[in-house]
RNA sequence: UCCCUCUUAGCUCAGCUGGUUAGAGCACAUGACUGUUAAUCAUGGGGUCCCUGGUUCGAGCCCAGGAGAGGGAGCCA
């Protein structure tokens, strides 16, 4: 028999302890209840604006200052870890339905809130800057903007993952070791032990890989991609989720050095489906987002207002970050190719009047960011699937189309992010894969174990990759990668 | 990696043409008030003006170098 046990942590009163989240439903009214969390402010000696992280909402409890101890008074200090027991009143104040009358306070751990002394708490109730907040990452989670950010972070999380699952799909773990180098993904970063300072020297007065850990060079992964394709030749649907790494020196608002990929790849999928799996998977997520964290996302919304009111008109969002989620739920991306997107750049007035840095004027170059800007804000002012590239700017392993100068790639633009989404149909006929991977030098003895799937039973698939934080970014309107990671990854930069 | 901007109180920022004792709001401390919602009111404390060097009678301000941060570009997801 499974027994299924109920765990909720109790007190020393013995009190079960109910989470925020579920106090403010008020379903508990004229209860005695429980509740621990972290005071985020104290008003007036007798309002203590709690918060356990449940909800972007505080709960209100209310001390009775004349009948509690001056000593545990002092200690309801910002960032402070309290338990309080008391009635669920309904409010005589404006800002909430439901509040604490306290009852019985204890302190599980104090905070100083004394600015000038060294150990203070460094929130202080007030606004901070996301600069500032970025530098006391371990403590951000505290505000009301990263607590919403990382929960609606974790809400996407799990609908990926549910919705691969309801369509049947096999969530792979990809090595994050790997010895493949030929991925041509971007710069990797070294996985050694061997001792940088004196290291073992081949007869070419090299360092000699084969005295290291795995008996060869590895490096951590840039793209689950190829042990992807292994899976859907397997399973049909298979997808990953997991961390990716790139070791280059990109100082933007967009790059990590660590970020988290999803890689789904699907056999016998044509790029049109591959495209229409990609749409669906990016708004059934968001909706997802809406109806769970709806309350995160409007406070983000109205956070992102705020913030704009201090810019200049022109460089403020025509539409607020729900107006944008919604927009975006309610159209069909557009889907055009890289050909028609070079003719619409050439035809368009901002070309002619030489408005761009980059003046599109041939074929075959690709696309710079003021161009997918402009596809995507100004011209179609929404998602942009654009397929079909030249080539010779893409991977080996995309398929090439019949006239002999484009590949079967996809990339999803979305507005204010650039490219959320890269993927293609993959090359799945061995002989113009290899005579691909020798025109573009790359090294075909190293990628037997990728060849074997076009030697037995080989078959059309398709896959993409999605950048997680992207995502995060566009769901939660913040505007910098860095603010949308726990701990954000970058060159010059590995705190915490 | 390249281009631009910034660095002044715990935080967010002002600081005039280089001029004598460095400014505000918030935060904090103390007191008053006690149904607050960024509480309010009063009082108070708090400064390596990022670092190093230079120009000058005199540098927060000008110059050079360095460090850190932000924005943009490239690379990409």
């Amino acid at each position: 028999m499974l027994k299924i046990i109920n765990f909720t942590p109790q007190n020393s009163t013995n009190m079960t302890r109910t989470k925020i989240k579920d106090i403010l439903k008020g379903t508990q009214i004229n209860q005695t209840v429980n509740v621990k969390g972290w005071v985020r402010n104290f008003r007036n000696n007798s309002f203590i604006a709690l918060n356990d992280g449940s909800s972007i909402n505080n709960l209100q409890a209310v001390v009775d200052f004349e009948k509690t101890n001056d000593s545990i008074l002092k200690r309801i200090t910002p960032g402070a870890c309290i338990s309080v027991t008391g009635t669920l009143v309904e409010s005589q104040g404006k800002g909430q339905s439901v509040e604490i009358k306290v009852s019985d306070i204890e302190i599980y751990g104090d905070s100083e809130s004394d600015v000038l002394k060294p150990n203070a708490y460094p929130l202080q109730p007030k606004a901070h800057s996301l600069e500032y907040l970025r530098e006391i990452a371990h403590l951000r989670f505290r505000t009301n903007t990263f607590g919403a950010v990382f929960r609606v972070r974790h809400t996407l999380a799990y609908a990926i993952h549910k919705f691969f699952n309801d369509k049947g799909f096999v969530y792979l773990h990809t090595p994050i070791i790997t010895s493949s180098d030929a991925e041509g993904a971007g710069e990797m970063f070294r996985v050694t032990t061997l001792d940088p300072k004196n290291p073992p020297l081949s007869e070419a007065n090299e360092v000699d890989f084969k005295q290291d850990f795995f008996g060869k060079a590895t490096n951590l992964t840039v793209s689950g991609q190829l042990e992807g394709e292994l899976g859907a030749m397997a399973f049909s649907d298979v997808y990953t989720f997991g961390p990716t790494f790139r070791a280059e020196n990109s100082n933007t608002t967009r790059h990590l050095a660590e970020f988290w990929m999803i890689e789904p790849e699907m056999a016998f999928y044509d790029l049109k489906d591959n495209m229409a799996l990609a749409e669906e998977m990016l708004k059934y997520v968001i909706t997802y987002a809406l109806e769970n964290n709806k309350e995160d996302i409007e406070f983000l919304s109205q956070r992102l207002l705020d913030e704009e009111k201090n810019k200049p008109q022109a460089d403020r969002s025509e539409l607020s970050l729900l107006e944008k989620l919604n927009f975006c739920l309610g159209n069909e991306f557009a889907k055009i190719t890289y050909t028609e997107a070079i003719d619409i750049l050439r035809e368009s007035n901002h070309n002619k009047k030489k408005k761009f840095q980059y003046i599109i004027d041939g074929w075959g170059a690709d696309l710079q960011s003021e161009h997918e800007r402009y596809l995507v804000e100004k011209h179609f002012k929404k998602p942009v699937i654009l397929t079909d590239y030249p080539k010779d700017i893409k991977s080996f392993y995309m398929r090439q189309n019949e006239d002999g100068k484009t590949v079967a790639a996809m990339d999803i633009l979305f507005p204010g992010i650039g490219e959320i989404i890269g993927g293609s149909q993959r090359e799945e006929r061995l002989e113009k894969l290899e005579n691909r991977m020798n025109e573009m030098h790359i090294p075909t003895h190293d990628l037997q174990w990728y060849l074997d799937t076009r030697r037995f039973g080989t078959c059309p698939h398709a896959g993409f990759g999605l950048g997680f934080e992207r995502l995060v970014l566009f769901v939660t309107g913040m505007t910098n990668i860095r603010d949308v990671i726990a701990f954000p990854r970058t060159p010059n930069n590995c705190e915490f």
